[in-house]
DNA sequence: GGCGTTGTTGTGCAAGTGTATAAATAGCCT
DNA sequence: AGGCTATTTATACACTTGCACAACAACGCC
């Protein structure tokens, strides 16, 4: 008679937490980054997502419209973390304008922003931006915001040396500048152990002081 | 009665060609590259991939043992192609180093290099290094060559200046190149159309002069 | 021209996909 | 404590996926 009094229930339902409407969609974003970091968009599937998530695949759907607005809105989490702590090194103040970009250029070129996962996640989803509009824009929008505050910075270093530019020249100086930083990036996370640390920050800051025609720092700092 | 004599039978078997070996590979991989470059590695699927190369799924597994080896080899033609033309325009005999250089960089910033479908595949290959060894190995591979490429004319350049560098400088020098020329492709491909014809190459030749301390060219050639 | 080789097709299948929906239960309110 | 409600689970379903395999027919050879 093990059948009736049975202590524990072979059939038992899993036990589960309620929790908060933005816990949930985070953790689900966060999920989603992890598997298609991990797997890739094919292997995000959402059985993957809601196992890393620590809940049942059903429950995508009671937080999102779809599979694909889930990963909508993974792509602009992640596009939003990645501009927010690139432009966070910006931000210093009482620094001289020069001083500002090195230590703009540094925080690019060193971790966290440096991360093998997340140029993974970058070039999965920038690799559909050719097919997709919706993602093409929201790379766009990132780049331009992106460019403009690099533009801003120069503008304010060439203002500090007693240079004034012209918008062509202030603009190609930009997207030269923008390049280094990117070119960089890549190099970082899909080598880093090539690397010794700094070195990418190193050769970045000298490549755009000489973009830019400043004389290399004698000393140290101011 | 026109059920007897039909003299088109609705189940008629599909009529085909034999075509030799390597031509039907080569079609099989570029469908398959057009198909990631179009839907994804997601939507790369072997029903799609054949339709494309104008035939039926089965065939694949007549040729490749898998679809991942199928996507392998796929992999390695892109990286061959991308490589070989962008090598292609170093050879130019009858020319100042430094004019070498500056065609290797226009050459690497105009179509058909900037394209938005090799970028495409090339992020969504990319995407998956992290996770692959293989691809990391192969893109690492391909990356140093490209890199020794531009070390060594880059120490033509150099040498023709008069200039001896050390190693450890021709390495910075080269990284930060490459990171340029990478950063402008980025940009020219995500966003051609907001670059006039010519620019990309322009700016990276004016930023690369100046990484590497060279004087500007006064009128035109030599 | 017939014939064998094998490139090619078509069908079948088990596993996995996103989504729909009903059943259950955790946690709040009174 | 007890019920209400919305979160969460579980199951079902139609469809797609990669792959296996047998039937077929295009082409070279005699």
């Amino acid at each position: 008679m093990p059948d009736a009094a049975d202590p524990a229930p072979m059939n038992a339902r899993r036990k589960f937490r309620r929790e908060g409407e933005e816990r949930r969609r985070q953790d689900l974003i966060d999920a989603t980054l992890d598997s298609v970091a991990e797997h890739g968009l094919e292997g995000a599937t959402v059985r993957t997502i809601a196992l890393r998530a620590g809940v049942t695949a059903g429950l995508i759907r009671h937080y999102f419209p779809g599979k694909e607005d889930l990963l909508q809105e993974a792509y602009a989490a992640l596009m939003g973390r990645m501009t927010e702590q690139a432009k966070a090194a910006l931000v210093m103040e009482d620094a001289s304008p020069r001083q500002r970009l090195a230590a703009f250029v540094t925080a690019n070129l060193n971790a966290p922003i440096i991360d093998q996962r997340v140029f993974s996640l970058w070039a999965t989803f920038i690799g559909r931006a050719g097919a997709d509009p919706t993602l093409a824009r929201a790379h766009r929008e990132g780049y331009l915001g992106f460019r403009n505050e690099v533009e801003a910075v120069v503008a304010e270093v060439l203002a500090a040396e007693r240079r004034k530019p012209d918008a062509a020249e202030l603009r190609h100086h930009a997207i030269a500048i923008n390049a280094i930083i990117d070119g960089l990036w890549i190099e970082g996370c899909l080598a880093g152990e090539m690397f010794s640390p700094g070195e990418l920050a190193a050769i970045g800051i000298k490549a755009i002081e000489a973009e830019l025609g400043l004389a290399p720092e004698q000393g140290g700092n101011q």
